[in-house]
DNA sequence: TCTGGGGTCCTAGGACCC
DNA sequence: TCTGGGGTCCTAGGACCC
């Protein structure tokens, strides 16, 4: 027995989700668009089949779209966190270990019974997730992860491996290696791929064959990780309880350009309300904060500014900041430029268990207390409820520049009983 | 007119210490 | 007169991912 590892995704997922809710549109085409109804982030195999192409900007495409009758969602994050929530869960119980990659994709493990091919095995868990979640997945299996990765992508291309390949039963894999490009390797991006094809190195078999000193030089430690992956040596690992998280941010476009100081507060205050919520959520206490805003990327005179502040105290109290991430705001402020985006980073995070806050006299104590408890009563209303049942007087004031949503599904998503399930016969 | 959002990891270089 | 060198911590930024 050895062990494997499984890639495992859902396809298109969004958009799979969203015929998942509502079978009139099972069977044609939808595309599904980023947040402010910006870009093509998701399409169902039928328009692709039609052509429409990934990460476009929707309006380019509108005419086009409606001509085909290929239909249109707005992205609706909510349903898709608690489909993913429910196929993580049924993943977890049918392998050894579990690692929540993304909304939609997870790395496992197995053991293979020796020199035993894992087709049907796949096929079975294929089966039942659909059959329990109603969703169609694609299953890789190999040595290591970037392995995984690339048999995955073959169980989705050949048609007859039916959404299952399992490479690492398979002694030379050249034939299969010589079949992905470059830049389809998972941690070959745009920069490396395009120093890799210029030392005349075109797909995966060649990028595992090639000079090791040469990738050592060039990408360190990260591209001889990929490289000794491609050879069949684990070399990232699986991690299945997540650590705690990094960084927590929350940025969003406007629907149209803001120029105003006050507009700009609202929609950070907007921001920090949200990050706070996560960080309490997580159980996390941050002390540093990152401001930044942007004025349309795509304009000639693009500007862009940021400004970090540390907080003595590491907190997840909102009203704490708000305070900081408003003095941060008026020094990012320029007047008479048209910002389109603006978002809010927390970092240095940490557990919330080991709070080694400085000693506080007795009344700030009752206030931290008194701040802990607001913020928590107000976090269980807005669960409950829907984000915005409570919410700060200051973010309230003008919300025509929040982002657009025009095409979400109707169906309240945020109640998990409103998900049809669908048994098997 | 309209071009998404949320993350991680690694490295180089500065500040500081002994 | 001659003015070291190694370690650690932090930060900004690059590159990549979904």
């Amino acid at each position: 027995m050895s062990k494997v590892i499984l890639q495992i995704d859902g396809n298109n997922f969004y958009a799979s989700c969203e015929q998942m809710i509502d079978p009139s549109i099972k069977g044609k085409g939808l595309v599904v668009l980023s947040n402010n109804d910006g870009c093509i982030i998701a399409r169902s195999s039928e328009a692709r089949k039609m052509g429409i192409p990934m990460g476009q900007p929707y309006f380019k495409l509108k005419n086009k779209l409606t001509q085909l009758n290929i239909n249109v969602r707005s992205s609706n994050y909510e349903l898709y966190g608690d489909i993913s929530n429910r196929l993580m869960q049924l993943l977890r119980k049918n392998c050894e270990e579990l690692e929540i990659y993304s909304i939609d994709e997870a790395f496992g493990t197995i053991k293979r019974p020796k020199g035993k091919c894992l087709y049907k095995w796949g096929k079975d868990l294929r089966a039942l997730v659909y059959q329990n979640i109603g969703i169609p997945i694609s299953i890789g299996i190999a040595e290591t992860k970037v392995l995984s990765k690339i048999s995955n992508h073959l169980a989705k291309k050949i048609q007859t491996n039916s959404g299952i390949f399992d490479i690492g039963i398979i002694q030379n894999k050249d034939h299969y290696l010589n079949q992905i490009k470059v830049d389809k390797v998972w941690g070959i991006g745009k920069r490396m791929s395009i120093w890799l094809k210029n030392k005349g190195i075109t797909n995966a078999r060649e990028l595992r064959d090639m000079s090791s000193e040469q990738i050592r030089k060039k990408y360190g430690v990260v591209g001889l990780r990929i490289q000794n992956e491609l050879k069949g040596n684990l070399c990232i690992p699986i991690k299945e309880t997540s650590s705690d998280q990094k960084e927590i941010s929350v940025s969003r476009s406007f629907s149209y350009p803001i120029d105003s100081l006050e507009d700009l507060n609202q929609a950070i205050i907007k921001y920090v309300l949200i990050a706070s919520a996560k960080l309490r959520r997580y159980n996390q206490l941050s002390s540093a904060i990152t401001i930044f805003t942007n004025t349309n990327t795509h304009s000639k005179d693009y500007y862009r500014s940021e400004a970090t502040g540390k907080i003595s105290v590491p907190t997840s109290n909102s009203k704490i900041m708000i305070e900081k991430s408003l003095s941060l705001t008026k020094e990012i402020f320029k007047p008479y430029k048209n910002f389109i985006k603006a978002g809010v980073i927390l970092h240095k995070l940490q557990s919330n268990k080991y709070n080694q806050t400085l000693i506080f006299d007795s009344q700030n104590i009752k206030e931290e207390l008194y701040r802990q408890r607001l913020d928590k009563t107000i976090d269980n209303i807005n669960l409950k409820n829907g984000l915005d049942t409570i919410n700060w007087g200051s973010s309230m004031m003008k919300k025509e520049w929040l982002p657009r949503r025009e095409k979400l599904s109707r169906i309240k998503t945020t109640n998990i009983e409103n998900i049809p399930t669908i048994y098997a016969n």
